[in-house]
Order: structure tokens, then sequence, then C-alpha cells
DNA sequence: GGCTTCCTACTCGGATAATTCGTGTCCGAGTTCGACAGG
DNA sequence: CCTGTCGAACTCGGACACGAATTATCCGAGTAGGAAGCC
């Protein structure tokens, strides 16, 4: 997996602290990483629709929608992309002993084990939203640390 | 993930049905893949302990244990490294806002999150057997396809 | 005919290049805020 | 004092190099089987 998908879902919790519109530099000063690279993956959650970017002066990123409805696997796939991380060859329709594509109206059963497994990972990942992280953090370090953030943004 | 998994776990299905050592360019001329990349493949589930080579005229290679006893994840691990997808980098830590490393006994709710979905996809993956996937073969095409597999290797 | 020896051919194993994808960076287009001049 | 205009700074957005991991390949070390020669 991308290491970028890291940062993306620290900086949605973030700006679920946020009261509006942060700029790029400044979630990459917070976080220590680079601002220019990190510039790309928001772009890529702004592509998707998950924040929207507010140009000018005192322009940034900020959610579009309510952190409850925003999950994991939204960014996940926003930076990574949809794509599973299997791709089927249809290797049983190659060599010597190729199956007939008539007979092959079903993937193969490697391919529906990689299936299986891929959607139990994404089922987990849509089982968590962006609200339920921030209130983890909540829960792990007390209220103060988002209130800090929301204060350090400005 | 590495394509060269596909490759592997094929050939694990059909080590099943193989009553001797199979070479590894006999394995890649039955997929029409490339054996010299292949023989990559297969020393790395060798050194797993998934297969045993056998040297010399007439040798190859062979499955150790019983399918029922291989995992789809056995075979992943092998070939693509048992580290998993998500790294964290332990962001929480780095810029002004630095969370000390005393109030990090806990990993990170975004960690904690990506650890349950690996977790989820491992869990699917290890519910699989090598030799679970050649019944669904033989349900899928009938039992001829690994037979004339069988023959065909000698 | 049986046994020993040697040899050939075949096998794996690790070390070695080419390529694609992820990583990191940069500069230009567009927009908003503030200052300034005029009425 | 209020208003319209201008300018400048700040923001995002896409286009451009670099590095590493994956992909693909090759040749050498080792071994089992078979053939030939000897007893």
């Amino acid at each position: 997996m991308s290491g970028g998908v890291e940062w993306a879902v620290h900086c949605c919790v973030v700006l679920t602290a946020a009261r509006g519109p942060v700029p790029a530099a400044r979630l990459a000063e917070l976080h220590d990483v680079s601002g220019s690279y990190l510039a790309k993956q928001l772009q890529s959650l702004a592509r998707a629709g998950l924040i929207h970017s507010v140009q000018g002066h005192a322009g940034g990123y900020a959610l579009t929608r309510d952190p409850a409805d925003i999950t994991v696997l939204d960014v996940v796939e926003a930076v990574d992309g949809a794509a599973p991380a299997f791709t089927c060859t249809e290797i049983r329709q190659r060599g010597p002993l190729a199956a007939p594509a008539e007979a092959c109206t079903l993937p193969c059963p490697v391919h529906r084990t990689m299936m299986a497994a891929d959607d139990a990972w994404r089922a987990s990942l849509r089982a968590v939203t962006i609200a339920d992280l921030a209130q983890m953090v909540t829960a792990d370090s007390g209220p103060s640390t988002l209130l800090t953030v929301r204060q350090w943004l400005g």
C-alpha cells in the first residue's frame, strides 16, 4: 500500500477539528512531512470528492461531508485507487492445457479466494469512519489533543 | 501484491496432481510463463518450507505437506513476505504538536484500523487451503482437468 | 552376467540487468484579501 | 467618510526528475541416472 495513505487519513482526522479551510502547507508542517508531496495526496482526496479546495488568500482544504459519512476505505481508495490488489491473468486459459473460454464462466478458484479476502479487507475498512477515528483519538489521549490541534490551526 | 503470487498458487495446485517431482521448466511451460522468473517464486516457496526441491536427473519440486495443511496465506506470505501492507510511521510523534512517547503505549487509531483490516484479510486467506482449491477446480470443470494435468506432467 | 567407475545431462540456486511504479519536487494559473486613490 | 479599482500575496493544480522495488534473465554448483568398461 502506498505510504501516502497514512498521511491522508491523518489529515482527514485533523480536518475534523478545523473550523475553516486549512492550507496543505499547514497540514504538512503539523505532520512534519513533505508539503509538495502531501499536496498530491490531498488532490486525490479532492478528486474523489472527500474534501474540497478553497483558493486564494485564507484558502485551503476542508471536508465536504460529515466525518461520520467518510469511511477509511473511501480515503484509501481515493489515494491508492480502487483496483483490487490481486489481478487474475487467466492462467488457466494459457499453455498447452488451456481451458476453453466457454468453460470459464466463473472466475477461477484462485481469483475467487483472493476476491473474498479483498472483500473482507474492504468491509473492515468500510466499517470505520473518520468520525470514529476522531473518537478513538479522544478516548486514547483525552479531548485536549484535538482541541490543541484546532487552536494550532488557527 | 506481487504478480508472481498467482503463479505460485497455481503451481501448488498443480503439484497436488503430480505424482513425483516436477521441474520448474515444466511448470512454466504448462502455464506459459517465464521459466526463469517462476524459478524465483518456487525458490521462495522452498525457503518457506512449503515445497522441497529434488536435484539431479528426474528432479524438481514437490509439496512437503498434505495440501490440506497448506493455506493460501502460507503461499502469499512466502512469496510476498509476511510484512503487513500498511506501515505506521508514528506521525503523531512528529511535528510541533508531537505526542510524548510515554503517551503512545497503544498503536494509534489509524494503525489499529489498518491492522484489523489486515487481520481480516489474512483470516480469509488462512481459511482456504490448497486442497480446497483443488476441490474447487474439480467442482468447476470436473475431475478430468487435474487428471489431464497429471498425465501431461508424466 | 554382475559390479564398479565415469560421464553426461539435467536440476536447482544465487548473482545480475531492464522496467515500471511510487516518491519527491518544482513552477504556473487562479483567486481572494488588503491597500490606495478618488469622489 | 464611503466606494471603486488596483495590486500583491497566497492558494491550488498539474507537469517534471529521481529512486527503489518488482520483473525478467542468465550462468555456475551440485546431483542423479545411465552407459561403458572391467572382473
